[in-house]
DNA sequence: GATGAATGAGTATTCATTCAT
DNA sequence: GATGAATGAATACTCATTCAT
């Protein structure tokens, strides 16, 4: 039924097909709501944005939580096809290091998505599925690296997990002040990833200056009330 | 010190004294619960831990975030504490990587601190301030580093602050199933800052596995909810 | 009877067959889910019991209350019948008793009609047609009762219902602990409705015990919340 | 200090007594609005009635049910005062039927003491307690009772909360057309209280008409909605 | 100064009902 | 007719902050 691909009529498909739209309006409100303002923001916001009604989004999704899950799902879905690609990279080093880059380029510019790292469960079946899917890439990308003798030798794949969260911190630190200073510090991380090496690779980016570190973090933008912790 | 400087009624002298003991007891209180519970606690629960009334703790602090904010200096003035000591250190190298591993345990020791980290507001006068006591500390740490050739020459001052951030984030991540695994990524990082070197130095944690990775998040100790981001 | 009467179209038929097919699923599923966990469920429930489409639950009903009634003019035919049948009873009390315990077994049986009895609409006209179908076999049972003089001469027929609602309170009180506890009180009633006595009639089942007492209401199935009372 | 009775004077003290009088005036207005519209009300609405805000009403009481059950903790106390009264009623008969008139009484006045008795948790403590308060009273004027052989033998003290209890059926019931009615129903019970009788007591209050029966239920105070039942 | 009582805007979530497909 | 997607008003409860005592 379904492989009749392009020509689908039957009513409940109908159906299907503007709840699946909606589905997506949804996740992109979400998505660009959550990026403006961070995880704090109402679900009636989201649904406002999405211009739907919240009952819509609650119809979609049992609760916020489970929303940013699906985010998550989604942008790690992206980190894979990243990790997928690089793999045709011919050059081992080359291919661990652009997979870093593309998937924190992927995080960083989602501001709630770096709040999700930090808070989201990482125990739902959606996300450990996700999780499953990338995990052979990675796998792949490290060892290969590891045979060739440009990685060091005692990386775990599951580093490059925990690498990709502590980038987050000075895109998300840093965010107002220079979005991309992310990238002076990955290359400190990389450097520390060779097994050995002769120099130093110069820093892509200067470091904050003073003023940008007074100006770090946007007033309006904060909130601390009743920030629950994970 | 204090105690004997100026002369003023016993009575406003006491006044004063106790005030200063409230203060004490509640930024103690604040550190603890805020450690425990993290940064979501209502003030009343601060209070309650202090033994006063809420109404006191406004008296001290105009707000909930001051507070935080204070309780920051006071472990800004401590990380200054053992920049200053490790000045003694007479292994330049060492004492760089000595102040980074203190510093970091001291954040990562404080669960409600590292949330501050990402929260707080970094423009109060009186975090300024305390920046300004620890900078020159750090500034020599590096610049001593960087005279005797032992850290990569581009490697910036302002670059250590970002550095301890970043390594909070495997502190946060892996708190409930293994705090520890930070110094894993320190160690990483420390060989990123060497100018150049022949072998990688071991990594002193075994990587989260994937039993750890799947427990990362205490269900008990998560919420989402009414999580206001920055 | 009604599938000869008016000549239609065999497209028409169909659907009005299906439509009462429908509403008598509707209706039963109505039944099974209120009976179960009470009027609190929602019709998306029922409907799904039912295995159709809510929309279709108010093709059939105007609202949840209309279901309800109507549920309660099914057992009110059902009560009608019982009376019916007593009629045939030779002894006027047994007749009278024996209709009695039948009402207020059916109706103790069934949760939501016992919420439905508290809260239901009983202005509806097709309440107010069951009443008017029940109420002739009441007044017969009553007065040939009273015609042989085994029942006190002041007891007017419109207290039978109120006589069986009063009843629904010890079986929905003791629902959990101990249903058939009516029965004592149904005892004591019938004692009350003699006109006179030389003994008190044996109460059939014990009393509640302090522990039942205590159980009375199950933690689970209490909720108090959103109650909206009549 | 307290025995000090009327002049008190401490700080402390003069906290207590706004705070009690607010209690207070919550619970005057809980019983108040609960009397009138039933247990649905939103605590907002009581808080309004009281003149204060909903977060004082939270305060005092966590919740609808704890205000409720103190309601009804209240409600228990009186009756015990009937009880307790009753006792000293020479007639023992006359004891135990005015104390069973005079609890209907005080229960059926109130509309949402009658709800919160289908509904409230019968396992507070503050209820248990109330309720352990009132049982030595109500065993003595049964036992009383029982002994002059004026009352049915198999009457248990427990008995008496249940017949309370349904007789609450026809106050509620019939509260907008004729909130008496129940007296007619505790004649006939009493009259099935007795071992024995030459005659039946005269019911004292006509049954309902049938146009009474039709105006049961008031529309604009009914609702069945998300009725959550017991 | 200290207290803790009072406040009320704010939030997640539910569910009866409507209506486009 | 049937479906189930969409709606959004309504509700219980929280907590940072203020202020009378």
């Amino acid at each position: 039924m379904r492989s009749r691909s392009v020509d689908q009529t039957t009513q409940s498909h109908q159906l299907r097909r503007d709840a699946e739209l909606n589905r997506q309006r949804i996740l992109k409100a979400a998505a660009e709501v959550f990026t403006e303002r961070g995880l704090g923001v109402t679900l009636d916001q989201v649904a406002e944005q999405a211009g739907v009604g919240v009952g819509t989004v609650y119809r979609r999704f049992p609760n916020k939580e489970a929303l940013a899950d699906a985010l998550f799902v989604d942008k790690l879905d992206q980190v894979r096809r990243a990790a997928e690609a690089e793999l045709d990279n011919p050059d081992a080093w080359d291919a661990l290091a652009g997979f870093l880059e593309q998937a924190v380029t992927l995080i960083a510019a989602d501001r709630g998505l770096r709040q999700i790292l930090m808070f989201a469960t990482y125990s739902t079946d959606q996300i450990q599925q996700a999780r499953a899917r990338l995990q052979p890439f990675v796998i792949q990308l490290v060892e290969r690296a590891q045979r060739e003798g440009v990685v060091r030798a005692d990386l775990h794949p599951s580093d490059m997990a925990l690498i990709e969260f502590m980038l987050t911190v000075p895109a998300e630190y840093a965010w107002h002040v220079r979005p991309s200073v992310w990238r002076r510090y990955l290359t400190l991380i990389l450097d520390g990833l060779r097994p050995a090496r002769a120099a130093a690779t110069p820093l892509p980016e200067p470091a904050l200056s003073r003023a940008e570190l007074q100006r770090v973090h946007d007033p309006d933008a904060r909130t601390l009330g009743t920030a629950g912790g994970p």
